[in-house]
DNA sequence: CTGTTAGCGCATTCAG
DNA sequence: CTGAATGCGCTAACAG
């Protein structure tokens, strides 16, 4: 490459990295054309390990078509990302051997910061910390507590669930049922949504419980909404952990002949669009507008920053809607 | 890190590699001791710069939240990558510059092979040709042709999908409209799937043609079919470009007093599981099992030979998959 | 304006 | 069995 163009390597690293020391417009244009001819790239590991950056960061997701508001949050990471001249990859986490796996990768130094958003168990407590302590800048989306030296997102959950719920007692129904992620079932305590749910029935003194899996996919959550509509007592309410699952529940409540919210009232949580189309349209809970750029401002405020900036915390907003399916 | 365990940094590479050069054991656990104190993990720029190798596999992917047959994709990748001892990175392209940002990664070279999923146009073949041309070792899902240096998995998209249009035709349907993806409207001549749907019509002498948009989003197809299905001259079938379209399709048909299939039938594309659980089940075009072991194992194969073997083709088997929809 | 040089952190010879 | 030395491809500082 230098020699084709008959320069130093030096040369054709200021040409090619666009920095300002000046080079004579004849020299500058023999390098980017030798570099075109041969196709010519730098290699990234070697200015990474040189320049001790990457000019990358990474998004960690639980899957791929998992949560459809972490379109979103890719989205508006990757628009941020192209405006300050960083790439982004992003890393899948569906289980615990790739939680680790993710960690390593992290650890190796894929990226300069990271951006975080595990929903489950699978990424433990003590990875999360012990990637923190690196030093490596991230934002941690979730209701982890207790994590020094990043940003947390958090999103009050519990109370916005037990709102629903709340909403579902006051509305005269007393057999609710919660079909919730697998997850959350394992459990010892519960947290989150689930969580919103029992605390819901206990300020009502609502001793009965019905807790169910299934929010994880839409024929599951099908399934188990048809047991459980077919049950002689069954359920005068369905609360779903996700509108997915929610949306199977009114299908099957459809498919039985029930009326919703007449015979069964079903909300969901996630406030994704497809709730607007459903018939009836579906109560749920979640953010009234999906928007990550303060949640991926806080990744490049601490990316750009010359020393490790006090941890900051932003609390998503979230809220009952309610619409015709309650 | 070689300091506090009082070895040279050689030593510390071996035992951390876990090469076959003999260790002692005294000094071996010494070296692991102060990693794990240190919390030590071997830079990855600075070992694939020496080694010439990253051990990474790259994904790359239209969206996150695409295709939902991605995800298997996705974990066919994950679980032989992590059998052989490589991780994977994941791209997302979604439009022109993520296609031109991607492909800027991959030259970087973030990976040792990548794996490439983009349905549309994003990914302009030139892109790509030029990638395949780094000798970088890739497998690409699409039907690209002409396409030199790496191994193509195609599918018969046009010809099971005319397949499904015919069926149609022979069950009596005349206005039969197909609402496309956004890409194939703005293509200068009919591919894949409206391919399909042009070749069949063309066949039993049907002229008119009714194609609009709106099969990327669930929402945007509630919408187009609530339109098509509201004209005086209503379809008798929709056949969509996506299953999820089609099963809005459904919905709408449903809201407006229609039944399925009696006043309209629905076809989708893609054989998700979610069709059997719509009302009625969804006819559909797509494969009968959705498993992409055979087109990872091409991409791996390719890693470990030790030179560029020969590029070979798979093509994958779509059929028409009748259900109660049409 | 351009070339020379010294590492970045690691894996790998080659000596000991 | 272990250490010292070399260089992967690049950038930044320094000479010219």
């Amino acid at each position: 490459m230098a020699e084709l163009a008959n320069v130093s390597v030096a040369t054709v690293s200021y040409v090619l990295s666009g920095k300002d020391r000046p080079v004579a417009a004849e020299t500058r244009q023999r390098v980017l054309d030798a570099a075109r001819q041969l196709g010519y790239t730098p290699n990234q590991a070697a200015r990474s390990l040189r320049k001790r950056r990457t000019q990358r960061v990474c998004l960690v997701l639980s899957s791929f078509g998992g949560v459809p508001a972490d379109v979103r949050l890719a989205t508006d990471l990757h628009e941020m990302a192209d405006a300050r001249g960083y790439s982004v990859v992003t890393l899948s986490v569906y289980d615990e051997a790739r939680a680790q796996a993710a960690v390593e990768v992290l650890r190796g130094g894929i990226a300069d910061g990271a951006l975080i958003h595990v929903v489950g168990d699978h990424l433990a407590h003590d990875l999360l910390a012990g990637l923190a302590a690196t030093g490596l800048p991230m934002v941690v989306l979730g209701n982890e507590s207790g994590l020094k030296g990043c940003d947390l997102v958090r999103t009050p959950e519990a109370e916005a669930c037990a709102e629903a719920v709340e909403h579902l007692l006051q509305t005269g129904r007393r057999r609710i049922a919660y079909m919730a992620h697998r997850f959350e079932v394992y459990r010892d305590k519960p947290m989150g949504r689930l969580l919103g749910y029992t605390t819901a029935l206990d300020r009502h003194g609502v001793k009965e419980r019905i807790v169910t899996g299934g929010a994880d996919d839409r024929v599951a959550a099908y399934q188990t909404a048809t047991e459980l509509l077919s049950s002689p007592d069954r359920p005068d309410a369905i609360f779903a952990a996700s509108d997915r699952a929610a949306i199977s529940a009114i299908w099957a409540a459809r498919d039985l002949g029930l009326s919703v919210p007449g015979d069964v009232a079903v909300v969901g949580v996630g406030n994704i669009d497809e709730g607007l189309i459903s018939n009836p349209q579906l109560s749920t809970v979640g953010p009234l507008r999906h928007d990550y750029t303060d949640v991926v401002r806080l990744l490049f405020d601490r990316l750009q920053a010359e020393e490790p900036p006090p941890a900051r915390e932003i609390v998503r907003s979230w809220t009952f809607v309610r619409r015709g399916s309650s």
